[in-house]
DNA sequence: GTCTATAGCTTGATAGAC
DNA sequence: GTCTATCAAGCTATAGAC
């Protein structure tokens, strides 16, 4: 179950550069047909004919639908890394992410679907969100901590519960956004996070 | 895509006994399925087998899949309303609600799910989704008024703010239970409750 | 109200040429 | 690395007998 790109070592996958570019057009277009269509009802042949190549084609660079489909989440997540990376601000790291995956909601119906299926012990991308939300834990129990050193949030609130508190909002918020488009994500967590300060 | 008893007046449906009783097999059925081979890998030829009719006598009386697997939440959120409304306590709603679904994982699992898939605006469960999150929304806020009438919550807190916040919190656990099964979701939200009073 | 039978489609995945 | 061709399997929903 464990995807080749983890077990791997370091070093990079050896593939040409015209083969990279077709990963990343398949990777981008794939969420823009999940968008348009919806997570249930997009098959791969329908993102083939979208990226403007067959089925089999597409299976040759990852597999099955799943690891494609993990893969979009994965380079979104390194991709948001970077851009927080680059640009360190003032505000709670669900806040940044939050803000920055505002006008993508593609990608968090995706998120909130594939985490539903990965559900079942057995699904291909279980591992990969369990993985991700031990994560993410503790990379925001980490940053509610030097918050807490700094007098910015509370000394009596116990960082777990915190970041516990915040990412689950984070995912529900998301979730919700199916049946309300209005919501304000960001905001919401602001808000939440205000009380904590 | 509304559905039949939407659209139908108060009045009960004309059905026998017998019948009833099928529908209720069906729809347990239908949610022990689901846990165990979860929401995606669920058709209604499995389920039908579990009961013991067929797949056509299934639609005999739901009429679509998605109708069916819909009514099991729709029983659900009757049978959760009653047992609060018969039994009530002293605690916030989402946390006796969180509570009394604590040992039904299956039930979350198909929430978390159907709403994911519920996200499109076409789909058929759209407007139960729609139509339960308003309803719900509105449910919290009345409750954290009262609360606050009577001492017991901040009066400076927006209720409609702390009733998004709750729910959203509640939808994310559930979605997250399935990377962690060891979250105490209603121990969760109690702990966020405690910071509002 | 439950059955059998089947229509009618779509799907993910594979084999093998080029 | 991309294609064509195809497979085997699965699905929901319907028609119609009983």
């Amino acid at each position: 179950m464990t995807s080749d790109s983890e077990a791997r070592p370091a070093r990079q996958r050896r593939v040409s550069a015209r083969g990279q570019e077709t990963r990343e057009l398949i990777l981008e277009t794939a969420l823009e047909v999940i968008g348009r269509r919806g997570y249930g009802a997009t098959s791969l042949r329908e993102i083939a004919d979208a990226v403007g190549v067959t089925q089999a084609g597409m299976l040759h660079h990852f597999g099955t639908k799943e690891a494609l489909l993990v893969e979009v989440l994965r380079q979104r997540d390194i991709a948001n890394r970077r851009a927080l990376d680059a640009q360190p601000g003032d505000e709670p790291t669900p806040v940044r992410v939050a803000r920055h995956n505002a006008n993508a909601p593609a990608l968090m119906h995706l998120y909130v679907s594939l985490q539903a299926a990965a559900s079942t012990p057995g699904h291909p991308a279980h591992d990969f969100f369990r993985a991700r939300q031990e994560r993410v834990h503790d990379l925001v129990v980490t940053d509610v901590r030097a918050r807490q050193a700094a007098g910015e949030v509370r000394a009596d609130l116990d960082p777990d519960r915190v970041a516990t508190v915040l990412l689950a909002l984070s995912d529900g918020l998301q979730a919700q956004l199916g049946a309300d488009p209005d919501i304000d994500i960001a905001a919401t967590i602001e808000w939440l996070w205000a009380q904590f300060t």
